[in-house]
DNA sequence: ACTAAATTAAAACACCTGTTTGAAATGTAC
DNA sequence: GTACATTTCAAACAGGTGTTTTAATTTAGT
């Protein structure tokens, strides 16, 4: 048999859905209406629309943060000197595998990262942060080792301006890689982007401080 | 008497509501409630809520914009070669000066900006593309004479890259800045920002290339 | 001061949202 | 097969949205 429950039937409409058009104007009659259920179900099985919301993250997340955590801790315990580029390489793993919980999952799931972080649903930040801030924090400590001439507040800025960099170029990856397509004849996988992401992340990280950046 | 126009006045609560809450979770009755003029006004006025955006930016870009455009082309005119952080640096002053146009101006637009972008208002990207793409192609071509090893569809992502970076700090700048004076006691002004910004983004997008990133 | 245009005002409009209700249908255990 | 719990369904609910309408008011020109 394996039929698809409902609440997978919800989910899958809802993912989809929310990364194509976000999270605010997906109404959840879009999402019934793709998944083929009465539009009584999704408060009947996730409770509420923000309910919703976190278990389609959820689904993704359960199967990457612990993935990610045992390499961040594997790299930590490891006594060798990690370099910027393989501390941001750990993700790359991890988050192609992803395909293997949906067809198209790593796609899927940053784009939706990006959505939750562009379109600011507060209580997203503050599950992210209560589930998995552990995790981040081994990564920030990498981040330090491999750049320890950098103040701490100095890495601050450059990792938020480099989430900026993820969430952007994921939220907007789909118009992005058209644009590629038509103006450059080159077809980029998301795995491609991300091998792009990661020299252009690493430079920015870890550029050198300089007089005009340490005068404010 | 110099009164302000009731436009003005729904202009002015308008961007501020806009910067803090975005476009599409700012109603018209919260604006004309704010700005204390009569609901109808804002359609009266301007239309409909899609142009009162566009006017509410348009304040702005119509400053911002020629001033870039004219630094572009004397940049371009000038035949020595410009390094990247001096072309990313002809941002800072006509920014600066949007302080002039409103209280907080400077602050107000990049937010502004930040939204526009994260929001993904179709619209809005046509619009700016419409009245000033030529001024964006001046940037883009300063950038690859910056940058002559790269290839163009190279310099295209790692300028989306860094677009991410400033929209997603600009759009959460007011949280980002909580934090930064919360954790490391500092206080950043937009001012501070801008100039930690642009030796990150120098860096990122002049990075040699990879093996990695030429092989996708 | 009178007229005509521009502006303000209150109310209604049509539509969409997430959520709840109560009955019908289905599945499950004894 | 009967009782019970789970799930589905259509309908209604309460509230919010941008926009339009129509009348009242203010402003400006002669």
């Amino acid at each position: 048999m394996n039929k698809t429950t409902t609440q997978d039937k919800i989910l899958d409409a809802a993912e989809q859905l929310f990364a194509s058009t976000g999270f605010a104007d997906t109404s959840l009659r879009q999402i019934t209406s793709m998944a083929q259920v009465n539009l009584a179900a999704v408060n009947y099985h996730f409770g509420s629309k923000k309910e919703l919301i976190q278990s389609v993250l959820q689904r993704y997340l359960s199967v990457l943060m612990p993935r990610l955590d045992q390499e961040f801790s594997q790299l930590l315990s490891s006594q060798k000197q990690n370099d910027l580029t393989a501390v941001l390489s750990v993700f790359i793993k991890p988050l192609l595998e992803l395909n293997k919980v949906q067809h198209h999952g790593t796609r899927m799931f940053l784009q939706l990262l990006g959505r939750g972080y562009t379109d600011v649903q507060g209580h997203l930040r503050w599950f992210f942060n209560h589930h998995y801030g552990r995790t981040l924090d081994k990564f920030v400590l990498l981040v330090q080792q491999a750049c320890p001439d950098l103040p701490a507040s100095e890495i601050f800025w450059r990792l938020h301006f480099s989430l900026g960099t993820v969430v952007f170029t994921m939220a907007s990856n789909q118009a992005l890689q058209e644009i590629a397509a038509a103006d450059f004849n080159e077809n980029v996988e998301i795995e491609g982007v991300i091998h792009r992401l990661i020299p252009y992340l690493a430079a920015g990280i870890a550029s050198p401080l300089t007089l005009s950046s340490q005068a404010h």
